[in-house]
DNA sequence: ATGGCCTGCAACGCAGGA
């Protein structure tokens, strides 16, 4: 079972580079971020033409999510419960055996932003969220942008990153809850060392010069995670003609 | 070289991203 998301920023531009990947790796599962279209104009037929069933929960301009699948998609949501919020950061699935839990987590900004309140309180409301899915769903894969670096080992300079939104302690501290309740970050299963990023800056050549940071996150459940038998980046769609800022990021899983 | 870009919407600049 090969699961992957990918920040996409913006479906409608990125339609043939995600057509494209979804040949190339034939992924069981994609989920993606800022797909930035309304439900009504998501591309269902093209998905479908490649031999995928898609969800989605969309506004026009910002947020959006999707997730694509070969098996169908049951049991959807398409928000935090008991969070009242118009922007479309949440969609949640049942395939197969796992519960797919897909995420765009607020930018936050600034430290003195409103928007960084926003996203605080926002992973609060996900923190109390994932205790319930953790307790009901023993194959719980929970994963997308979640706009966090979770150590210095995923900032390409951590003095220049420090304390800044993406990287501050009230974030991080957020990210290490999940792990608390039992998630583990499927690419730290395998890799311990730094300098592997999911997202470039488009300015500065901050891809060729591989300043980057790792914020797109898939964190499996215990049971998932034993079974987790490999967790990669694929950097190569970000080198492509008009890429997405974020590279797609994959976990397979061998499920007995 | 200490700043550099991209997207959508609208309207010919802005907000937002990270």
């Amino acid at each position: 079972m090969k699961i992957a998301s990918w920040n996409v920023n913006s479906l409608r531009v990125r339609l043939p580079q995600v057509l494209r990947w979804l040949d190339t790796q034939r992924p069981d599962v994609l989920a993606m971020q800022e797909t930035k279209t309304e439900d009504k104009d998501f591309p269902v037929e093209e998905f479908s033409a490649a031999g995928y069933n898609a969800v989605c929960s969309g506004q026009p301009t910002y947020n959006g999510v999707a997730i694509l699948s070969r098996d169908e998609p049951e049991n959807v949501l398409t928000a935090l419960p008991d969070f009242t919020d118009p922007q479309r950061r949440v969609l949640a699935a049942s395939i197969g055996a796992l519960r797919i839990v897909d995420l765009y987590v607020p930018n936050g900004q600034s430290l003195e932003s409103d928007k960084y309140r926003y996203k605080l309180d926002w992973l609060a409301q996900l923190d109390l969220w994932v205790g319930e899915l953790t307790r009901q769903h023993p194959n719980l894969v929970l994963l997308g942008d979640f706009n966090i670096a979770p150590d210095d080992r995923d900032v390409h300079d951590p003095k220049v990153w420090a304390g800044q939104v993406l990287v501050s302690e009230p974030e991080r501290a957020a990210f290490r809850k999940f792990e608390a309740r039992g998630l583990k970050d499927s690419f730290r299963l395998h890799e311990q060392g730094g300098g592997h990023f999911s997202w470039w800056d488009y300015r500065a050549a901050g891809f060729r010069r591989n300043l980057g940071l790792r914020i797109d996150h898939i964190l499996l459940s215990p049971a998932l995670a034993e079974r987790c038998a490999s967790a990669s980046i694929d950097r190569e769609p970000r080198g492509w003609e008009r890429p997405s800022d974020h590279a797609p990021v994959l976990a397979e899983i061998t499920l007995p």
